[in-house]
Parts: structure tokens; sequence; C-alpha cells
DNA sequence: GCGACAG
DNA sequence: ATCTTGTCGC
């Protein structure tokens, strides 16, 4: 059950035509969240934000590790808000590549259908991969939403443009919250269901929190060896 | 024209 | 996101 192939826009206006097309490609369906593999994936930059470092994370349904990959390499696509993916997508499949374990489901570290065009970098990798798929951010790209009450797991549907796209969730007591949306092949509740049970004792879900990890620890390496 | 703006 | 040391607090 594979995806879509990633195609290299000349330019913004061309990556804006090239979402317009693939936002009707999207799929929302319920979720059963029967995963036995989850993987979290996460970017860091050096040299300037020239250089960026993709970290794939698998976790077992224990959340224990049970596999991981990690792949660097030249970043061309400007950082331009709503674009992300064109930015991304390239170094993470890059770094999947590496991976033995085939996960059945993945976070990203960003937006999912919450976005200018309801096609964030969660629905743009589902595509890709033609698996669920589903974001995970640490702060707001477009819609409106009431604030949640500071107790874990409370949450207050994102709307935009008149439709919920997402959720605001409150993963930890007192902290801020996470915009969850759906990517592909999975819709709110699912994507809800799969962050909180995949949140350990931290603000973001394990996947993506030990991505992260050992995407700036392989950064932080690499930059030392090198000079 | 003026702000907003994932990572 | 990145550039960066120590420091306050659970």
């Amino acid at each position: 059950m594979n995806g879509i192939s990633f195609e290299v826009p000349k330019n913004v206006a061309q990556a804006k035509e090239l979402q317009e097309e693939l936002r009707k490609e999207l799929e929302f369906c319920t979720y059963d969240g029967d995963w036995r593999y989850i993987c979290g994936v996460d970017v860091a930059y050096s040299k300037g934000s020239r250089v960026g470092v993709a970290a794939a994370m698998v976790l077992g349904s224990n959340l224990a590790i049970e596999d991981n990959s990690v792949a660097m390499m030249d970043v061309n696509f400007p950082y331009v808000p709503g674009y992300l993916s064109f930015r991304e997508i390239p170094v993470i499949l890059e770094a999947l590549k590496g991976l033995e374990v085939e996960p059945d489901i993945f976070i990203v570290d960003g937006q999912g259908l919450a976005h200018p065009r309801g096609i964030g970098l969660g629905c743009h990798l589902g595509l890709i991969l033609g698996k669920p798929t589903l974001g995970v951010a640490k702060s707001l790209l477009v819609g409106e939403f009431e604030e949640p009450e500071f107790v874990y797991g409370d949450w207050r549907p994102l709307l935009y443009k008149g439709n919920t796209v997402g959720r605001v969730v409150r993963t930890r007591d007192w902290a801020k919250p996470v915009f969850v949306s759906p990517g592909h092949l999975i819709d709110q509740e699912g994507a809800y269901n799969v962050v909180m049970n995949t949140l350990h004792r931290y603000r973001l879900p394990e996947p993506t929190r030990l991505a992260h990890l050992l995407a700036e620890r392989t950064k932080r390496e690499s930059r030392k060896k090198k000079k």
C-alpha cells in the first residue's frame, strides 16, 4: 500500500498549485488505533538552516524503542509558512529509508489538516507513504480556539474558516497546549487518541519527542566531528 | 496597506 | 528552527 511520489516544485507558486491538487487526494477516515509500530519524525537544522538532519524513531505499543534512523542533507526549499513540507520531506524520506521495521502510523512535528490550504506536512507525508499520519505542532499556524482547561487531556476544537480542522490539546497540567490534526487516513478523534496513547510525562508524544532528541544529538555530534 | 506566520 | 552557560525548580 504505497503512496504517491514527492514532486519538487520550482517555487512557492508551483508549490501552492501542487498542494491544491494533492488536497483532493486526502482521506480522513475513522482510525481503529490498532498499531504495532508508530514512528515519530523530526528535523533539526545546522549551518544556518542550510543542512537538515532528519530523525525517525519507531516505538512499540509499550513505547519502547524498536528502531530508529537518521539522515542529513542540504535543504533547498526555504522556510515559508505554509510550505514546510517541501523543505522537510526530502530529508525525512531519506531517514525513513534507513528503517528496518515498517511503521503502521506516523506522527509529524508540525500541522496536518490545520493548514491554510488544508494540507500541512502531516498530510503531505501521509499521501507519499500511503499510511495513517497525523500532525502535532507546538504552535499555531492557522485557526481560532478557546483555551482548554489546564488539565491533562482536556481539549478544544481548532476552527478555521468555519470548519473544525483539529484539536488544541492540553497534554500536561499547566503546560502550553499542542495542536493536533489529522494528516491522512485518520480522523480527528483518531489523531487525538493516538496522541493521548503515546504521551509519557512530557508535553510532546514520545515518538516525536524522541525523534527530536535524536535529531539534535546527531546534529551536535556531526558539527564537532567536522571541525 | 497592516499583521500573522508549523519548523 | 538556530546562536548559547548557567541557573532555578520539581
